[in-house]
Parts: C-alpha cells; structure tokens; sequence
RNA sequence: GCAGGGGUAGCCAAGUCAGGUCAACGGCGCAGGACUGAGGCUCCUGUCCCUUAGUGGGUUCCUGAGUUCGAAUCUCAGCCCCUGCACCA
C-alpha cells in the first residue's frame, strides 16, 4: 500500500496562521474611515459541538466577509452563543434523574465519566460547549472578531432584552390573549413536537359542537369538523357501553363523556358533575335537531369514542362511511336491536340524506365508497379511515352545499364551513372546543389534549401597521438567492400573533411580569446590534446592574443626557460615547445567513423587530442569505443512521481548507447540499497540486514582451474576474467557484503551449488566483502568498480588479480557432492513424502566422516530423492541387500523412 | 391539507425569467494515453447511441397534452422530492 504523498503540510499550515491572524488581531475591527460591512450569521446553541451542516452555513459568512475584507470594506464578522430556552435545561434535569441516555449522549460526545455530574448545572453545560463550539469556528478558519462574543444568558444581554421587550410593550407590539395549546396535565405545560412520544405534527383543530336536546332538556352536544352535514343528520350515536355524565356546563347540562368534562374545564368552561348515565340509557330515545328541529333517533354504535370530543356524535350516513356501515350493521342484527327495544323498521326506514353535491360523486358516495371498498362492518378500522378522509378532503375542497342546506345552498363547503360555525353559535345550536388533529402522547406517558392558555403573552404580528413595515422592510432587502423571497413575502401575510413567553426553561424574566421568560425564538431577532456594544461590556467589566433603559435608549436612539445617564450608572461618559459610535458606525448588519428552515420563523421575526425597534430604516436589515440543508453522501445527516459529522472529526479528517472546498462546491441556492468524502478528498489533492504548480512557476519564466498568446491569458482572466466578482456580491459561492476551475484549465493551456514563459503573465495569473482563493481556503491561500515572497496577509490583500482595456477579442477569437484546430488535428489523426507530416491549408495571412508561430507546439503536442502551414489563392479554384479540399475563412484545410 | 422551493445525461449541477447560437458550461466519477521504478499524484484525451479524414444522422432535459416554423426553456394537467406550518430551537 502507498500513502498518498501530499505535497503540504495541512495541519501545520493551519496551525501556523490561525495563530498568526490571532496574534495580529486581523479580524478585530474597529469604527474608521473605511466604508464598514457588517456580516452575521444564526449563533449556535450551546447543547452539542458544531456539526457540518453548521460548517456549511458558516463557511458561506465567512467567504462573503474575507470577500468583502479584500474589497477594501472594513468587515465585522462576530459571534455568540444562545443558550436561552429548554434544552440545557432539560439536560440537567434529564441528569438530575439519572438518565441512562442522556449519560450516553455526553460520553459519546467525548466528555469524561468523573465530569458528567457537573453538567446538572444548566450553566455549566453552557460554558463548556461555547469553548468547544469556539474551536470549531476557529479551526475552520471563520474570520470572527472574538471581543464581542457572549451568551444569552449572560446578566448583561438580560438587561437588553428587558429593553427590547419594554420597547415593544409600549408600542403596542406585546399583548395579552389566550391560545389553545397541546397540554400535558402530568407535566402541566405545553407539550411540543419534540416532547412528545405519539403525535409528531399534530396540532389543536377546531370542532364544532351541535347542541341536540332531549325532550328534557338536556343537551348531547355532537362534536364534528363539518357543520354542514347536519342538514343531512338521520340519527345520533352513543356508544351504549360508555357511562357518560350529566354536567353542568356554565348554564346548561350536557350529558358527555368524562373525558370531555377534563377538557372543558381546561378550555375556557365551567363544568360541574351532577350525574351519570350509561349510553344504553340514551338508546331509544329522541332528541331534538338543533337545526332542522326535528326528531332525531338515537341509536347505539361502538366505534364512538369517548375519547374523542364530547363522545357522541351525529350520523350522516350520506356522507360518513362510519355512519353508513353503522346503520348496516344494525340492520343485519335485529337481535342487537332487540336489546334495546328498538324495531328493525325504525331501522329500515332511514334513508340517507345528501347535503353535498361534488363532481365525480354520486348522490350518496359515503355508501358508494364503502361497496367500491368492500367495507363489510365497523370493524374495518383501516378501510373506513381511509374513506373517511377521502371524502372529507375532496367534498370540502370541491363541494358545494345542496337545496337542502337552507341560505346556504349553491356555496362551497370550503367557503361556508366558518360561516355555518359562527351562524350556529349565534342561534345557540352549537358551541365548539378544540381537539388535537391526532393522537398526542407526551413523553413522560400522559395522553395529552388541548387546553386553552390564558392571559398569555403575544407579539403582535397580525398588527397590520406592523406588517406593513415589515412589507417595506423586506422591499428594500436583498435577499440571496432571490428565491426566498417569496416565502419571506408568504410567511409575513400568514403570521398571526406569536405567543412569546414560557413559563419554564433559561431566559430573561418579562421585565413587567417576572413569571413569565422570553422564549427563545424571540430573544434572539435583534441581538446582533448587541455586538456592537458587547466589545465595551466585556473590555470595561460593565456590570449588569449599571444598564438600564436610558443607557440602551442612549446607545441604540441616542436619546438621553450621557453626563446624566454617565453618572447615574457609573459608566464613564467615553464609554458611553464610544459605544453610541460604535452602533451608529456598524449598524444596520449588510448580512445574515442562515438556513432555509429559518425563514418562515426567525428570519421574519428579525425584520419585524428591527422596524418596530428602530424606526430608522438605516438601521433595518439589509440582506439575508440562506441555503439548503447539508446532505452526508446524498443522505440526510443523523444520528441513528450514523452518518452524523461533527465539525471538528471533519477538519481533523480532511483538512479545514479542503472541507471548506468540499463545502462551497457543493451547492448554492435553495438546493440541499451534499457532502461527499470522495469530493473532500479530491479537493484536497487539488489544492496540493494548485500550490505544487505555484511553487514550480512562479517567478520562474523570463521577461519579455506580451505575444499574443501571453495576451491571451491576461484577456481571458479580466472576464472571469468580473464574473466572479459578481457572483460573490451575489453569495453565489458555488458558482464564482467555477471560475477558478477555468482559470486553472486556462493556466494550464498556457503552460502548455509555450516553451517560453511570460514571468509577468505567469505571475499576474497565480497571484489573481491565490487571491480569489483566499476566501475559500485562507491556510493554504496564506501559505502560497508567503512562498510567493510576499510579506503583507492574503487575506488582507486587494481583490483583483477586471479591466476591460486589457481585452483583445481578435486574439480571443484565434485562440478559440486554434484549440478548435487542434480538435480536428486529433479527429483526423484518430480516424487516419497518421501523424508524420502536417499540412494546414489557409487563406489568410493573418491565420497563416498565427499557425505558423504554433509550429513547434503542434509538433510537440501530436508527435509530427514536419508541419507545413501554406497558403491557397482561392479556395474554388485551388481544388486539383490542394490535398484537402476543406479550406474554408477562419477554417484551415487539414492534410496528414 | 396549506405555503415556499425544486425535479437536467453515472453523481453533483449551470441553462428556464428575456424560446432557436443546447447533445446542453463546470466539477466529481469512469475509460484510454502521457509521465513514472511503481502509482490511487499530476497532465492530456474521451465519456447518450450509430456513423465518419476534421462529418452526418437518431434519441434525450420527471410524465402526459398543448402553443410555435422551432421548447430543457412558454401554457395546462398529473406524479415525485425538499423546507416550514407556531409557543419549538
């Protein structure tokens, strides 16, 4: 076996400029002069170290900052921590308990045994992987101005929340409402997608309940997502072997399941117990149609749940196959009716009743789609969900309500369904409660259900002033790739008001409410103005308690007497100045990137807060880029498959460079990326084999006046630096990319072709190179400018200009005809199995001494003895003589023997 | 289900807005050759099929239909994939 021989020394190389560029603080900017770039991206959570999806996003900063350093701006590239919200916590408390799993999840991230129990503390587990996540950035070459890093949950950042949070209040931005939540009675909180063992997606959906009333007077309220089917009602259901309860709810009795009564209670209702009454009792009876006002059967059936709503429900048999198959069923067991002392011709003599008329269906499809399913009884769970939902979904997007249905008739149930809902409630024939979409099991066992919250905290996004801000917001941005745009624009018309404090977890206290903690997608929108000031937090030592509002109003709206404020909190009145520049100086941000899933919720969340908090729009965003999701080896990464790359492993594996490579080629757009080791490597030994040819030509050519060929070089550069540089500006990483790929092709043509080297033009193409390089791969990039002699960073060094004056197209164009010249020398050669002599038959004389300067090349490059290149008069009449009759302008006749 | 994005040769991917110059840039992989003691390094050439002294022809851009002299590109319908859908980072 052979090693694969690199020619560099990755890790030391890496090693050796990270310190450098640390040592001479290149990347620690400070306000001047220089026109500023301010570029961010979403800080990572402190619970686990940096994988290389993370890579991904951050590279893709990281290459617009040092593109914009080389572009002469003054560029600010910080980052922090966010350790705000559940997660940490639930670490400890996981730990607390003596998780097995959670154990193994540390140990496996590489964390001593005797070190496991300090993670208890939510804060430690924090510190720790900031230094992890630090070296991650670090190694990998980010260019981050450190000064300015902190932690969400750093006392100071409290105090700026509080700011912020106050602001919004007074605005009017932060309101007070109620919202219908997933709730774990057990846990007595919120149940989210990530806390629940059944019932991933499952969300609160609104039923409606329709009041029938027993001659009594008591009412069997019938819950159902579609209002409308009760013009099509032809007897109730209770499952006869459920023991209901009569319950006082607010001012009437209700006979519904005890399942119900849980939920009501938790929704908004007073509900008192004051009876039984077993379902078998019900059967038999009448009741009254809250609608129609006629009498209504109630019959027994088992498939109602008295899990589900209030526990009984209304048949529909025209178009609910469980009402249809229920009605069967009865009808093939007369003695189960017996049992009830229900006649079979009570039975018989329903009939379904069609509400909804919807194209492709017949009268009654309920009773079609059963016999098309072959649906023999109640038992058929599967098949009858399976109808069920079909029909709902195509007779709610396409139906359209019959005669029967009284104002409504000749509308579509998807318009209606609200209408008929609010209607019914008016009338008091209905009322409504909420249900989950599906089953919901949390993760500690309890089965969950929706409980209404209230006197929550919202951000007000449905305030349509707000809106519009964001709207205008938004107009002004650049948003990369221009794609996203559109869902940014969605996600702005569809938000609603934001519930915005919990109640447990890591976070700033609501200043004016202390039980309350800013949740976390909430406390981090407008954090990175945050940066600007946390250099003069952590230099000067300021401590928590000397902010307040007037220094944040001072800083951020330059509000406020600063002697004043200065002395009031002990902050010297320089500092205070300097930060108020320090802002003004930085602010708005020129860019944030961020995944695409950030879109729809943080990265909207962010343009709301900036417009409501600086109604300076000098100070609103500027542009956002966002990319796909990274891929491993075409899979998505995750731990259970095991394809899982944590950031570091991949550095240590591949090199920061060439994973940075890997990273930027691998896609662009809204696209998923994919990363692929067999790409990895190949840019590894791409990278060594672009610093092997530097090292072997640079410098070392003569100097000699340009000849056409060496103006060919310099030409063909000037269009792919333009075009480069435009996709920079762009974010399109990917695609500025593949300039260097030509570039190299280019330079290695050139190489090729003349036994002479243009010293100036060979290292004009190297030095253009390594610097559009630099970005991208900065160790290596680094390495190559020093064997270049020069003294002065790469990284800091000007990034090439086009110019167009440099451009000869004639000498373009002869190139061009000269390698296609070259193709068919080839052709022919192929096809003849000839290469002793040479003859190139052409018209012109300019053609005639370009080939002729390109003799030796030809010879060397296809092996002839001789190559002739002649000249016709006039190619019609020249036929007899000339060997090749294929002389054509700009096309020479091609002769071999 | 709703909203946004997407489906291009073995793989990744440009081209689609402004229809022809597109058998379709580039990279990876693969094959042959050069270099080499030897190479998995590097360089050159090729890479839909057939044919050929540098050519000519056939069939392609998710599927189906349409507009057009002409469609990967425009219209309509369908299938599939990715992301988000809220109190969760």
């Amino acid at each position: 076996m052979f090693n694969i021989v690199d020619e560099l020394d990755f890790k030391a190389i890496e090693q050796k400029w990270k310190q450098k560029w640390a040592d001479e603080r290149i990347f620690e900017p400070d306000p001047e002069e220089r026109k500023k770039w301010f570029g961010n991206a979403a800080f990572p959570y402190v619970n686990a170290p940096l994988h290389l999806g993370h890579g991904f996003t951050y590279t893709r900063i990281d290459v617009a900052a040092r593109f914009k350093r080389m572009q002469g701006f003054n560029v600010l590239l910080p980052f922090a921590f966010h350790a705000t919200g559940e997660p940490i916590v639930g670490v400890a408390e996981r730990l607390k308990k003596g998780d097995e799993k959670q154990i193994k999840i540390l140990l496996d991230s590489g964390i001593p045994k005797k070190d496991i129990s300090k993670f208890k503390d939510a804060k430690y587990t924090a510190r720790y992987w900031e230094k992890v996540i630090k070296k991650g950035f670090d190694n990998l070459g980010i260019s981050v101005d450190w000064r300015r890093r902190f932690s969400t949950i750093d006392p100071c950042f409290n105090r700026f929340i509080e700011w912020q949070y106050r602001l919004l209040r007074d605005k009017g931005y932060v309101i007070q409402g109620t919202h219908p939540v997933v709730w774990c009675s057990s846990c007595q909180s919120p149940t989210g997608d990530h806390d629940r063992l059944v019932g991933e997606g499952e969300s609160p959906v609104n039923y409606i309940l329709l009041k029938f009333k027993l001659p009594s007077g008591e009412i069997i309220p019938m819950g159902t997502l579609r209002p409308e089917t009760i013009y099509g009602v032809t007897n109730v259901w209770v499952n006869p072997d459920v023991e209901y309860v009569k319950a006082k709810v607010d001012d009437e009795i209700w006979i519904i399941s005890k399942r119900c009564v849980e939920k009501l209670k938790d929704q908004l209702h007073s509900v008192q117990i004051k009876g039984k009454i077993m379902g078998k009792e019900l059967v038999g009876k009448v009741c009254i149609n809250p609608v129609l006002k006629n009498e209504i059967l109630i019959l027994p059936a088992n498939f109602v749940s008295p899990e589900n709503a209030t526990g009984t429900v209304m048949s529909v048999p025209s178009h609910a196959p469980y009402d249809w198959i229920g009605l069967k069923d009865l009808m093939d067991n007369p003695k189960f009716l017996d049992k009830y002392g229900i006649d079979p011709e009570e039975i018989k003599i329903i009939k379904p009743i069609s509400v909804v008329k919807t194209k492709g269906l017949g009268e009654h499809p309920a009773v079609d789609l059963c016999e098309e399913l072959g649906i023999k009884n109640q038992n058929e769970i599967e098949k009858l969900d399976k109808a069920t939902n079909l029909l709902y979904k195509k007779e709610f997007h396409q139906g359209i309500l019959r005669e029967n249905c009284g104002e409504y008739q000749g509308l579509k149930v998807s318009q209606v369904k609200d209408d008929l809902s609010t209607d019914f409630q008016k009338i008091n024939a209905a009322s409504e409660m909420w249900e989950a979409s599906g089953e919901v099991v949390c993760r500690c066992g309890t089965k969950c259900y929706i409980k209404i919250l209230e006197n929550q905290w919202f951000l007000k996004f449905s305030d349509e002033r707000w809106k519009q801000k964001t709207r205008e917001c938004l107009r002004m941005m650049k948003i990369y790739p221009e794609d996203g745009r559109k869902n940014f624009e969605a996600t702005i018309e569809w938000l609603q008001n934001k519930a915005c404090a919990r109640r447990s977890g890591l976070g700033t206290k609501l200043p004016w409410n202390k039980e309350w903690i800013v949740e976390t997608l909430s406390d981090s929108v407008i954090y990175m103005a945050y940066y600007t000031i946390a250099k003069y937090i952590n230099s000067e030592k300021i401590e928590p308690d000397q902010l307040n509002d007037d220094v944040f109003q001072y800083i951020f709206h330059g509000t406020g007497d600063v002697k004043k404020i200065s002395e009031e909190r002990g902050i010297s009145k320089e500092v205070l100045q300097k930060m108020r520049k320090e802002f003004e100086y930085w602010y708005g941000f020129d860019l944030r990137g961020s995944a695409k899933e950030l879109i729809p919720n943080h990265l909207t969340f962010c343009i709301f807060h900036h417009t409501a908090v600086w109604p300076d729009k000098k100070k609103w965003p500027k542009a956002f880029t966002v990319n796909g999701m990274l891929n491993i080896e075409g899979e998505k990464m995750s731990k259970s498959k095991g394809n899982f790359i944590l950031l570091l492993e991949a550095i240590k594996k591949y090199g920061a460079d060439a994973t940075r490579m890997a990273l930027m080629d691998s896609a662009e757009g809204l696209n998923d990326a994919n990363f692929s080791e067999r790409d990895v490597l190949s840019w590894r030994s791409k990278l060594s084999s672009f610093y092997g040819l530097t090292k072997k030509h640079y410098n070392k050519g003569n100097v000699m006046l340009k000849r056409p060929i060496d103006i060919w070089l310099i030409s063909r550069f000037q269009d792919y630096i333009k075009k480069m540089t435009e996709h920079l500006e762009k974010v399109e990483n990917r695609s500025a990319l593949t300039y260097f790929h030509q570039m190299l092709n280019d330079l290695h043509w050139y190489l090729r072709r003349n036994e002479e080297k243009n010293k100036t033009v060979v290292n004009y193409a190297l030095e253009v190179m390594t610097k559009f390089l630099s970005p991208y791969c900065p160790f290596v990039s680094e390495e190559m400018w020093k064997i270049m002699g020069k003294n002065r960073f790469v990284s800091l060094e000007k990034w090439p200009t086009s110019d167009e004056s440099k451009i000869e197209e004639k000498i373009l164009k002869q190139e061009d005809a000269f390698k296609k010249i070259c193709e068919d020398i080839r052709h022919v050669i192929e096809l003849s199995n000839k290469n002793k002599n040479l003859y190139l038959y052409v018209l012109e004389d300019k053609e005639l001494l370009y080939l002729q300067q390109a003799t030796s090349f030809l010879k060397s490059e296809f092996g002839f003895d001789g190559v002739k290149v002649l000249k016709t008069k006039d190619p019609k009449k020249y036929d007899p003589e000339n060997k090749s009759k294929r002389a054509k302008f700009g096309k020479p006749g091609i002769y071999i023997e």
